[in-house]
DNA sequence: GCCAAATATTGGTATATACCAGATTATTTA
DNA sequence: TAAATAATCTGGTATATACCAATATTTGGC
């Protein structure tokens, strides 16, 4: 990445470095954890640590999705369907929608991934009975028709609410990272054009791996 | 914050926790640090650790800024000017704004901080050679005017890149925070409107302390 | 009651040690 | 040679201990 190491490189050992550098292990696991904050390095849990390629840049202002940002700067991203099945609105869900808590909701959750490395996923609410238009004749009303068309079929406008926070160890487990590490959190509230919610979205990102640039046009 | 604990309360040391949960002081530090990552509690060195006040949001939609923004939330929000000096444009500086290495700059750093506490720092450079229309006969040409005026007087655009990274000593500092614990780092290359870049700005955020939001639309 | 000095407490940090359990490598066995 | 076994190495984590230096608190003297 700095151009002296290669790409997913290994690293001596916790244990070498603390060694060469006549300190404790456990200081050497400090000081390579600021580095794996910085983006310079990752680890794999019994494995050892590794080079990290340099930060996926996501243009928020790029009309392209992640996947095709990433692509147009020559990274490719795997997307991984893991869940894809029914659930029950939480008292979460419920107040952001709008609905009755219990009421019946579809929920997908994705992987996106770089040569074997996620770096976010993306966990989807959608309550079928707040978007009839996606029954009516001619669609499919399952899940993946609900959720795949979100974008396409309906006009929409999203709230959304971005927060650093350490990750929980369930969100961990999905992004195969230590529980309690500091990532972005990123919740959406998608609106049909009428203003109705009808969609949660809620993204957990390694922000170490990621940049994210845009371009404001201040006009005042 | 949750209702059952007052903003800035005190909570009980380290020490104390770690042998009421029968656990060695070192887990219950970093068990406190996770905590405070959540925004949950912030710690004042060898004073104690306090109940944090709930997050501050920041609407990045608004055409207000974040101190007028803050203040609609009822957060006020005190600007600090701890540097206002002349400056040289380093190698990254006289890449952004494309001027040579070594040319005269002004720099001017600011703290944003509520009730005491560092939100948030910036750093602005401004190069004067690339905005003469300032200097123009009643406009002072002082630093003040230069970067007091930069959003007043140049129409502009701003190329914006927003990382997750730990907080470097001399950043820290300025936070009155602990080095190496993560924060969010922005830099903006600020252009007028024919594209030139004028100014170079640099903030670093205690992510833990805020929220970003938006609202998205989406016309596709 | 007031002020100064001594003491206790605080978070931050570093060390040495230990265990875990999976990954990797070396060795042995068939 | 190939497969099974043993030894080694890995990062992750927890503990007990120790020191630092600033802050709070208590104590002592007047």
């Amino acid at each position: 990445m700095d151009g002296s190491l290669a790409e997913h490189e290994g690293l001596p050992s916790e244990r070498t470095i603390a060694e060469q550098h006549s300190v404790s292990r456990m200081t050497a696991h400090k000081a390579l954890e600021a580095i794996e904050a910085e983006g310079l390095a990752y680890s794999e849990d019994r494995r050892g640590r590794f080079v990290s390629p340099p930060r996926i840049n996501y243009n928020v202002n790029s009309m392209a999705s992640f996947v095709t940002d990433a692509k147009r700067q020559g990274v490719e991203i795997e997307v991984e369907l893991i869940a894809d099945k029914k659930a029950i609105a939480d008292a979460k869900l419920a107040t952001s929608l709008f609905i009755a808590e219990g009421s019946p909701l579809f929920e997908r959750t994705r992987l996106f991934s770089s040569s074997g490395h996620t770096i976010f996923f993306e966990t989807e609410f959608i309550a079928p009975e707040l978007c009839p238009e996606l029954r009516k004749p001619g669609i499919r009303s399952g899940s993946e028709k609900l959720l795949g068309e979100r974008y396409g079929t309906l006009g929409h406008t999203a709230d959304i609410v971005v927060r650093m926070a350490p990750i929980q160890p369930s969100d961990a487990a999905f992004l195969g990272v230590t529980a309690w590490q500091v990532g972005i959190e990123q919740e959406q509230i998608v609106r049909k054009k009428d203003g109705t919610a009808f969609c949660f979205v809620r993204q957990v990102w390694r922000g170490e791996l990621v940049q994210f640039s845009a371009q404001a046009i201040e006009n005042r």
